[in-house]
DNA sequence: CTGTTAGCGCATTCAG
DNA sequence: CTGAATGCGCTAACAG
């Protein structure tokens, strides 16, 4: 079952079949109908190696994230795939599992695949194979790690504007004594949320104190440790910004361990707003960073590069969003 | 970049770079290794759409779920993922959505791409979808919902010995009184341990009792809901079994609500062992559902039927383990 | 608007 | 063990 009986079954040519099936504007309206008949009563599907060897276009993505066991990335996938499928194109997604070799391998793939773009989402990336994808002139764009330049889109975070949404949040509410569970500070992502976190801190007329600062590992575990430690402070902060919600859903576990309740004696709120946030006890407040929207501008700057090659990389902002549940009020007196 | 450049520069023909790359023992060691050396000095990978349209074997594997976001099928894709990549293969996912639609559109990518086998792990599958698979002779393999034959294999999931294990852990407690949370009951999988509920209680000598059923959603929300209609029963039970973990996370969450005690006024077991069951408050006891084995023996069905296209579809059957952990106890007196 | 033809890059006969 | 030639199914000029 190939183009051919396609063609012989409508009586026209391969050429024409394939003009209908691209959609191509040089088909006569009656043609179309034919071919499509022909189409339906064949069952026929084109076959995409060929496709994709004939034109140089694989109407492929690749998709490259570093752990889909966290739950910040399915949801990131699925928004990806979802605008991919909507624009009928499809996506190839590649777990790097934070492991240099396997993202080599999942790198030569997507060149051996000849993909027509590939979205970064790990800061984990190593620029000799950023720069193998550049030399194929393969369109990218990175999640807050990359430099706009030709073919190189970057789609960036507002972290300091979200998490000082959290910060005046807290301060609004009386806080003063707030404490800080960091990700693993080698990730660019939990780097800029640490730093973001300082900053704020000081442009709410606080000073930082060292000792309310705790690394987690942006796991649940990690960050019910780092409360743990927290809470052997003889200050005992008020309020807890995590550096993602897994973190401060571990924290919360660990406040529930000691009967602390919480809002009343502990605030606490994480960043990202996965989707189990909310059914959190209690409910998490937390600042969102909206998947979706990450997902659409990526594949947007991927598909955009695709229609018009010579188009320069773009930057974007995303804006994170604070979302107040029940994990925060004011601190007892 | 391609063959041609390889063989000139090994001065060797095309079809002996071809013959190498692809592992033939056709090759003399020596010649081998010149082709090796031009590969790599010219930085050479084969470009996998031509390697399938000439071979008519794609290396790739379909994988179908039918959500991404349900933390059960992101450690699966993983599972998946890491075998596939072990044995030189690739694979293309698919999130169904649990939408027709998009399911058959995904499956008509898979056609197109020339996959060498799907494994198809949702139970909303079309006949049709599978019959078309079928008169392809691509290998399939199903999880739980299919009937082994050519080309089809079949993971049986023993739900039985599974459910059987949480009860009997439970009645050896001392527990009478058990409730079930089940999943949504259109799910070929929530239906199996819905039954699996009842014969173990038989089996246990416990007269069910209709009252301790709920229905869930297999989300934590639902789960949370279903505990909360059970708690106005007049009749408390003193455990509860949950058709998932996600259910059971949502129970505990209604539990602490209500200020009752876990497993002190009442014990819960999860079913799946999801990663993030073992940091609940209190980790949850749970009936183990190992993603790893399945999605390894998914991948080896697929590939076995690849070696050797006449051999028949096997059945597998993968056993579940019961997790003790905090969640439960012998029933206050 | 439609048909003819020549590759795309590789695997695979068939010779040697 | 190696090479030359053919075709996989489709797209993209180029004609008409």
């Amino acid at each position: 079952m190939n183009i051919k009986e396609v063609a012989k079954r409508a009586r026209l040519s391969t050429a024409t079949v394939s003009r209908t099936i691209n959609g191509s504007d040089k088909v006569s309206p009656k043609t179309a109908l034919r071919v499509q008949r022909a189409i339906e009563a064949l069952n026929y599907y084109p076959n995409t190696n060929a496709r994709a060897l004939g034109s140089g276009r694989s109407r492929l993505y690749g998709l490259i994230i570093s752990d889909i066991t966290n739950p910040f990335f399915p949801e990131l996938v699925k928004g990806f795939d979802d605008v991919a499928i909507q624009h009928g194109q499809e996506v190839i997604i590649a777990n790097t599992d934070y492991d240099a070799k396997r993202m080599e391998i999942c790198v030569l793939r997507m060149l051996g695949r000849k993909v027509d773009g590939v979205a970064i989402m790990t800061s984990e990336m190593d620029a000799h194979l950023v720069h193998r994808l550049k030399s194929k002139n393969i369109p990218m764009v990175f999640l807050d790690t990359g430099t706009p330049g030709p073919g190189i889109s970057n789609i960036k975070i507002d972290y300091g504007a979200g998490v000082d949404q959290a910060i005046r949040h807290l301060v609004s509410l009386g806080h003063k004594n707030i404490a800080f569970i960091s990700g693993p500070m080698h990730l660019a992502s939990a780097k800029a949320r640490y730093d973001a976190f300082f900053e704020s801190l000081k442009r709410n007329g606080i000073k930082p104190n060292p000792k309310l600062i705790e690394q987690g590992d942006h796991h649940i575990d990690g960050g019910g440790m780092a409360m743990e430690r927290l809470l052997q402070q003889p200050l005992r902060p008020t309020a807890v910004l995590a550096s993602n919600d897994l973190t401060a859903i571990g924290a919360i576990g660990a406040l529930h361990e000691h009967k602390i309740r919480i809002p009343a004696e502990m605030s606490v709120i994480g960043f990202d707003d996965i989707h189990m946030s909310a059914f959190a006890h209690p409910p998490l407040t937390t600042v969102r960073l909206s998947r979706t929207e990450i997902a659409t501008r990526a594949f947007h700057a991927l598909y955009a590069a695709l229609q018009d090659p010579a188009a320069i990389g773009a930057q974007y902002t995303v804006h994170p969003e604070l979302i107040i549940r029940k994990s925060t009020s004011a601190p007892a007196r």
